[in-house]
DNA sequence: ATCTCGACATTAGTGATACTTATGAGCTGA
DNA sequence: TCAGCTCATAAGTATCACTAATGTCGAGAT
């Protein structure tokens, strides 16, 4: 009988790998991935260089680290893998739980009147139900879901109109708009610019920067920041605003901002404060309770 | 420092095993898995046996095997996983290679005068253009398309009006409809049935049935035949009817029947055959001239 | 230029493990 | 009850995935 062991064992990939040549693309670095796994450096590349061998073809370029095509589209694929074990362990752990609250994550400034709206009208539905907030960032509100960690979220991002989010996989995850906001820029009341009735983003490409939360992960679109403020925290990044330190993206649902801040429209580009309402397709009933009151209340403002 | 190896490591799903649940889980038998993968059957009960001890829980029954719901739904991820990994690898193999001919994958009965239409077109607009005709099982049609042996395919099967296909994974294929033609019951000239106006699939639950091609995979919803014809050849399948040896589903544009057959449509259950173009979501430039020009002439019909 | 430092590759050795072979145990049907 | 399956278990072994140690390359500084 020929048999697997005897055979040249064509090696396969596997999950291990994939997961190491993630890290590394996304890292940049063989011993960043390493501590970031838990390994040393040496199994690193190793683990890539099967890869390699097995696929015939390099993945990554080194000195420097950067993803060749392949490896760029093979990461992209490891990446939508990855998240679905995530999302497979997870259903397996709370398939014969007994379904306690539902979890909703929020991600600062998404939107934060939507979602308490749609809470008081599930009391008013469903008295008995438990639901709990808890927020979550906009970078990991993704693999939350994913995880398990919240049955939903509510993330926000930087789009033009009527753009999606670029969030990974659509596939796995449902993913609905919830709302559009204008966004504003924030500066000191004594900026040059203050009283203007719109700014394009040229306007301040010297100007520093104190870069607001939602505006994480898409800075390229915007001048590279001077001071960055890396909370998420409302107040400090105002109160940084109106010391003079920078300005700050915000979506016009932010509320009033305090003396010393003014807010002026965003012209251009043409870019939106937009917040989706991420979950798993097999939320169970009573999740779905919960993720479809969120999703009415979107339809109905 | 703390290290992988010297941790109790908690063993991490592998691909390896994940390809083991899905095939006891198809199969319904360890030792039949084994022979399909190249192991012997012990491998097969100790990597399934590993992804329960991961999980803590029961994925299949033993005697008789037969999946758990966690390993229902754990082979659910597995298959999409696996056909992931099926694209990616055909993916990368392509990507800096010349693209020569451009290969469509046919179901027989599938939709020939669509085909024939969309490929007269092309080669009126790409005189240039190479393409390759080759036939494939509705079964195969998916992971032809994933591994990349085919670049398009068009898949038919039997569905409900306006349904889908149930093809698995729409998120990493795209899949079109192209076509939706009534279904026929063919029988021989002297049955009793003959000259009804339809007919109900009821009123043959005792008769014999010989099994068109296009009905494999659905077996559930019709009366269990009686003497199966498992090929596809259409004259073959004709002439097993003619003789009386039992009654055959297809769709209605198969064509004229030759005498000894005759087509009476099929009333109830409400069913159709249809036809759905499949293709990978980063289909090249190239091959998108085909895949388009197949879409647009279902939309002209 | 040379030195040094950091980062990745390479090698060798070893401990874990993923297989096979052999055997035992539990159904199923004659 | 006894074949004849099928799956689990046990034991042995070959493999391989990792670590540790070392080599090599490139970048930046003096």
């Amino acid at each position: 009988m020929k048999l697997r062991a005897e055979m040249e064992s064509r090696a396969e990939m596997e999950i291990r790998d994939l997961r190491a040549l993630l890290a590394v693309v996304r890292s940049g670095s063989f011993t960043a991935a390493a501590r970031e796994l838990g390994y040393t450096q040496p199994a690193i590349s190793q683990q890539v260089a099967a890869l390699e061998l097995e696929l015939g073809q390099p993945l990554v370029q080194r000195r420097p680290v950067r993803a060749t095509p392949a490896g760029e589209r093979l990461a992209e694929h490891a990446a939508r893998i990855l998240l679905r074990l995530d999302v497979a362990r997870s259903e397996l752990s709370s398939l014969g739980e007994a379904p306690g609250e539902v979890r909703v994550g929020v991600c600062p400034l998404a939107a934060p009147d939507l979602l308490a709206a749609a809470l008081r009208n599930l009391r008013a539905a469903y008295p008995l139900l438990r639901v709990r907030v808890r927020p979550v960032s906009p970078g990991s509100a993704v693999t939350d879901v994913a995880a398990g960690t919240v049955d939903a979220a509510l993330a926000d991002g930087i789009t033009a109109p009527n753009e999606p989010l670029h969030l990974a996989d659509a596939g796995l995850l449902s993913s609905t708009a919830m709302a559009e906001t204008l966004l504003v820029v924030a500066l000191a009341s004594d900026h040059p610019l203050r009283g203007r009735p719109g700014i394009d983003l040229d306007m301040l490409t010297d100007a520093p920067w104190v870069v607001a939360p939602v505006l994480a992960g898409r800075g390229a679109a915007v001048p590279a920041p001077h001071a960055v403020y890396d909370g998420d925290d409302l107040p400090t990044l105002l109160a940084l605003v109106s010391a003079g330190l920078g300005a700050a993206l915000l979506p016009a649902s932010a509320g009033p901002l305090p003396d010393g801040v003014t807010a002026i429209p965003l012209r251009s580009p043409r870019l939106v404060h937009r917040t989706e309402l991420l979950a798993l397709r097999t939320a169970s009933a009573r999740q779905r309770l919960v993720i479809d009151a969120l999703a009415a209340q979107a339809r109905a403002f």
